[in-house]
DNA sequence: CGGGGTTAAATATAGTATCTTTATTATCGT
DNA sequence: ACGATAATAAAGATACTATATTTAACCCCG
């Protein structure tokens, strides 16, 4: 099977000094032939065979730079004839982890978390009432509906209203926004939500509807501003939660 | 050496089915014991050795996961006596080529970065405004004070423009908008500034003034919006240069 | 002779085992 | 306290077996 050309000569250039490790080294050149459009989704890459030969390594330091690459989302390996490893297209659930796990391990606040959530959705909102297409408004009103119908199951109306915010991102036709919207989310959104009572739940789909209505009617201001004011509110749920939560592991442990 | 006790029993659930390869479930493992705490920055996870007996597989699956786990910025390996895995603090610059890798995958335009940047950058600015510190005002005035000196030279004055930038976003005191700015500026901010004049770089100057100014001054909406234009200033030259770029590129190819 | 489904071969990763080399740290002796 | 030495652990190489997947050959049936 042919390679792709981006990589037909890059072992021209020998090594002037080992960067650490054999496999650090392909794993940079593969992402150097993506930034400079050498490489784009889709393209073949090789097997560990033909990386191994091509870099004139062993096939564990082409085994250990694909696992890499693979973890980085730049690559999909697949195995069986016609297998070997491809340029991966983009996947915003794999990156949304990835941040999810650098804000836990540096260890960040709720607080900080949730202020980065109002300027993200302020300005989805926004947007949305400026972008969004009939398509768009037909699947946030659903959303509402549903989560209408749902308004007594505590999970399933949490999971709706997610959704919810998410389509208002997906709405403004931003993907830069739905990916971060995606990622805060997985941190901030709680599994279960003990502290929803009825009337809370209520005011909430309040509030949706009245968003889905002013991003229908093309009010960006408006979608704006409410959205702000909702978040804020969200967050200060969140934080109120997350004392709550420490204080009782502090009683129980 | 003594391993965390949150691996210490990790057998004891029989795999019910192998979840596609043995290296993710090692994998998956590791990140579940991270988010619920079982695990810190610093901990020792144990040697490739170590995993491996632990998970009852091989080094090489054991090594498999380690890499993914590396590549993740969930661990930090090294070599040697007392060497082994150890679980990494956070990493925004790791996390920041992630997330450029992404958008370069999922094919972004600059205009969607711009306006995410917008985002992030407004709010960064009215939070900096009330929460900066002396060291943080100094730092600004300085970076305004170099940027000065460097007026002639591109090269330089535009690296220490992106310092002044990330700086604000460092004064907000909200790690999160400086990781998310760190990653939009790793693909929005260019390395050479063709269409960077005289007068604009002393445009931008003032601004930057400016804004150090509001923030020492407190005034949190008035930074907010003057940083809101900035950005909106910037991002119009961004996508006027793209667009010259892809000319460029349609006439010399 | 043509089509469709089954089987077999080819291919490539997943995983195992054992080895050498190299980098780093700990230890011990002076 | 310092320097040589031993111990440790990853980096890398080699040669396997097992398993999954696709391609292609084949056979049967219409």
């Amino acid at each position: 099977m042919r390679l792709h050309p981006a990589l037909e000569y890059s072992t021209r250039d020998v090594l002037p000094f080992r960067s650490a490790t054999l496999s650090t080294r392909i794993v940079h050149e593969v992402r150097e032939a993506l930034f400079a459009k050498e490489l784009r989704p889709g393209d073949f890459l090789g097997t560990e065979k033909d990386l191994a030969q091509r870099f004139n390594v062993s096939r564990i330091v082409a085994r250990d730079a694909l696992r890499t690459l693979e973890a980085q989302g730049i690559v999909e390996i697949k195995v069986g004839s016609g297998g070997g490893a491809r340029v991966a297209s983009g996947n915003a659930r794999l990156f949304a982890e990835a941040l999810a796990v650098q804000l836990d391990l540096t260890g960040v606040s709720v607080g900080e978390i949730m202020e980065a959530q109002r300027a993200i959705e302020s300005l989805a909102a926004e947007l949305a009432a400026i972008n969004a297409t009939p398509g768009d408004h037909a699947r946030l009103r659903q959303l509402v509906e549903e989560a209408e119908r749902k308004i007594d199951d505590v999970a399933a109306y949490t999971r709706c209203s997610r959704e919810f915010h998410l389509a208002v991102a997906e709405a403004s036709h931003n993907r830069v926004l739905v990916v971060q919207l995606i990622s805060l989310q997985h941190v901030s959104w709680p599994a279960h939500n003990p502290t929803l009572t009825a009337e809370v739940a209520h005011r909430i789909l309040d509030v949706h509807r009245q968003l889905a209505h002013l991003i229908e009617t093309r009010d960006a201001e408006g979608a704006r501003r409410l959205m702000d004011e909702h978040v804020q509110m969200i967050a200060g749920r969140r934080i109120a939660e997350h004392r709550g939560r420490d204080a009782a592991a502090r009683d129980c442990c």
